[in-house]
DNA sequence: CTGAAAGCGCTAACAT
DNA sequence: ATGTTAGCGCTTTCAG
C-alpha cells in the first residue's frame, strides 16, 4: 500500500497510441523530428496519463542528468545566500535541477564529492573553491565547471572585480584625511583575499601612504573581537576589512570596547551582504553583485554544455562600487 | 577528448577479479551477503580502480536514489539559512545528496516541482509549504515527506513551539508594563503567523487585556515600513512581530521616522534569525531552533526510509525561548 | 555463497 | 518519419 504505484512508462504511451517507443520518445524530447499530428497525438496522450520521464533512465542513456552542483564554502555564510539565490533562480528557468554542496572549507571534500557526483551532474559551479590550481584546472577538464572568484588558467570564471572597488573605497579614505589605514585579512588561501590586500597597497602607494596588514583572521563574526583588538592597537584612523562579516564582527566589538566609529576609526568591509544595511552603524562597503554572479556562472555553464564548445579560459568580471553609509568619516584630528 | 573518459564499472571489477557481476554488486552493496574473503577482495579492486558507483543505474533498478529534496518557500529568506545549513548537514553525514528547490511561495509551483522529481529523490523536507491541507496528506501519501511548521493530519512534521515563545514574550511586555500590546501579522496562509496569533490573544486575554492586529504584511523588510506605519498610528506601546525580517525593517521606519525604541515603543521578534543580534537596536525576539528542525527533519524522514515504516502522525514540536535583547524595555509612562 | 539471466525506462544507432 | 534492436550500469530474482 506503500508501494509506489506503478508510474507509467514511456511504453505505456507506445501502447496506447500504436506508435514504437522510440517515436514517443522522440516526440517527447526531439519534437522537430517527428511528425506534427503524431507529435500531438503523443503528447496528448502523454499528459492525460499525466506522464513524467524518469530522470535515471534518462541519464543512464543519454549521459545527461539536467542537473548542476553549486559548491559552497559554507552554507552558514550569508555572502552565498546571494549566489544561491542567484544559481537557484537560473537553474530553474532552464530546468535544471539544483544541487547543493557545502565543502566545509576543505578542498579534500571538495573534490571528494566531486568524483562522487560526478555523473550526477552535468556540470558544477564551484564557489570559493578551496582546490588548488593545480587540481582545479584538472578538474576542469573532465568536468564542465565554472569557479567564482577564482582565476585559473583554463577554467571558466566569474570574477568580482574588488580591486577597483577596494581602490574607490581607499580614495574615500584618503579624501577623508586618513593617512594610516589597515587591512583586516581574511583566509590566506583565499583569491580575494590576496587580490583586494593587494589593491589596496598599490592604491595607497600612489598617495605615498603606509598600510598594515592585519591577520589572518578567519572570516566570521566570531573573529571581529580579535581583529577589533588589534586594530585598537595601532594607530590607524581606518581600516579595510575582507569581508562584512567580519566588519560586522569588528563593529561589534569596537562598540563594547566603547571605541566610536566613525569617530575614531573608520571601517570598510566588503561584499555588502546581508545586514551590511542595518548593522550599527550601517556599514560602508563594496557591494558586489553576488546574485548577478551566481546568474551569470549559471549561464556560462549552460552554454557551455548546450554549445558543447571547450569555451576555455573565458573568464567575465563583474563590477563593483562603493556603497558609503555610517561607518566611513572624517579622520580624527 | 572533451568524452567522459569511460567510467569504471562493475563489469570491470568483475573481470579484475573473476566474480560475476551480480557478487560484485552484492559485495559492494549488502556486504553482508558475501564471503568476507571474496568482499575483500572485490572491495580492493574497486578502491584501486577508484570505482564510483552509478548512482542512476542504482536508482534505476533499486527505485532508491539517496536524494532528498528540500523545499523553501524562497531561497532569499534568511530565516532558510539556518534551516538549509541544518538539513544539508544531517543529510550529508548519512550521504544522502541535498537538492535544493525554491517553490516561491507557489503551492502551484512546489506541487509541480515535487512530481517532476518524485522520482529522482527519496523523499522531501518541506519547509512552509504552501500547500492545502489536503493536497498535502495527498501528497505525503504517495512520497516520504516531512514538514515543518506545518501540521497536518497524517503528514509527520516539526513543529517549533512559538506559541508557548510567544506566551513568554507577552508576560516578559506585561511585565515591563505594558498594557496594550499589537501584532503585526505575517501571511494570512502561514501555519506560524496563525499560531502566534492565537498565543497572543490567549496569554493577553489571561491578563484582561486587549490586543489589536495589524496587517497582514508580506514577511520582508521591505514592509516593515508599511508596518511602522500602521504601528504608529495606533497607541499600542509594544509590538510581537511576525518574524525577525518584519521587524528589522519596522525599525529601520522607526527610527527614520524618529520613534525611539524601547523608549516610546517595544519591539519583539520572532526566530532569532542572522542579523537579530546585530540590528539597532539588538533585537528582542523568539530564539527558535531553526538549524534543529532541520536536522530533526532529515532524521525523521531517514527513519522513515530505512524503517519502512509508515510513521503516520509523527510529530515532534522544538521548544523556543525568549531572547532579551534592547528592543524591549519599559512602557513609557 | 555465488552465478546466470532478466530487466529498470529510456535513447540511439541502424534500418525501413 | 517511424520501427527495430541494442544496450546504459546496476540490482534482483532464481538456480545451483
Amino acid at each position: 500500500m506503500d508501494q509506489r504505484p506503478r508510474r507509467v512508462t514511456i511504453n505505456d504511451i507506445a501502447a496506447a497510441t500504436g506508435f514504437a517507443a522510440s517515436t514517443v520518445s522522440r516526440a517527447l524530447s526531439r519534437p522537430g523530428r517527428v511528425n506534427a499530428v503524431t507529435r500531438d497525438a503523443i503528447t496528448q496522450v502523454a499528459r492525460s496519463l499525466s506522464y513524467v520521464p524518469n530522470t535515471h533512465a534518462r541519464a543512464l542513456t543519454s549521459g545527461r542528468t539536467e542537473t548542476v552542483a553549486v559548491l559552497v564554502s559554507d552554507v552558514t555564510n550569508p555572502f552565498y545566500f546571494g549566489l544561491i539565490r542567484g544559481t537557484q533562480h537560473q537553474l530553474k528557468a532552464a530546468g535544471y535541477a539544483h544541487l547543493l554542496i557545502d565543502s566545509e572549507n576543505s578542498g579534500g571534500l571538495e573534490s571528494h564529492m566531486l568524483t562522487k557526483m560526478r555523473q550526477s551532474i552535468d556540470g558544477a559551479i564551484l564557489a570559493a573553491s578551496r582546490l588548488p590550481d593545480r587540481l582545479l584546472a584538472a578538474l576542469a577538464a573532465e568536468l564542465p565547471i565554472v569557479a567564482i572568484n577564482r582565476n585559473v588558467h583554463g577554467v571558466p570564471s566569474v570574477l568580482i572585480d574588488s580591486p577597483s572597488g577596494v581602490a574607490q573605497a581607499t580614495e574615500h579614505l584618503i579624501s577623508l584625511g586618513h593617512r594610516e589605514i589597515a587591512y583586516l585579512s581574511g583566509p590566506e588561501n583565499s583569491w580575494a583575499n590576496a587580490a583586494r590586500w593587494r589593491a589596496l597597497v598599490t592604491t595607497a602607494a600612489r598617495h605615498g601612504l603606509p598600510v598594515r596588514r592585519l591577520g589572518p583572521f578567519p572570516a566570521d563574526r566570531m573573529n571581529g573581537s580579535a581583529a577589533a583588538d588589534a586594530l585598537i592597537n595601532t594607530n590607524v584612523t581606518a581600516c579595510i576589512t575582507f569581508n562584512d562579516l567580519l566588519a560586522i564582527g569588528v563593529l561589534a566589538r569596537l562598540h563594547e570596547r566603547g571605541v566610536n566609529v566613525p569617530g575614531q576609526i573608520s571601517i570598510v568591509g566588503c561584499d555588502d551582504i546581508f545586514g551590511a544595511d542595518f548593522c550599527h552603524p550601517t556599514l560602508t562597503t563594496l557591494t558586489a553583485p553576488i546574485e548577478q554572479a551566481g546568474q551569470v556562472a549559471v549561464s556560462m555553464l549552460l552554454t557551455r554544455l548546450h554549445e558543447g564548445a571547450p569555451t576555455t579560459r573565458q573568464s567575465i568580471v563583474l563590477p563593483t562600487h562603493l556603497t558609503v553609509r555610517d561607518s566611513t568619516g572624517p579622520a580624527p584630528d
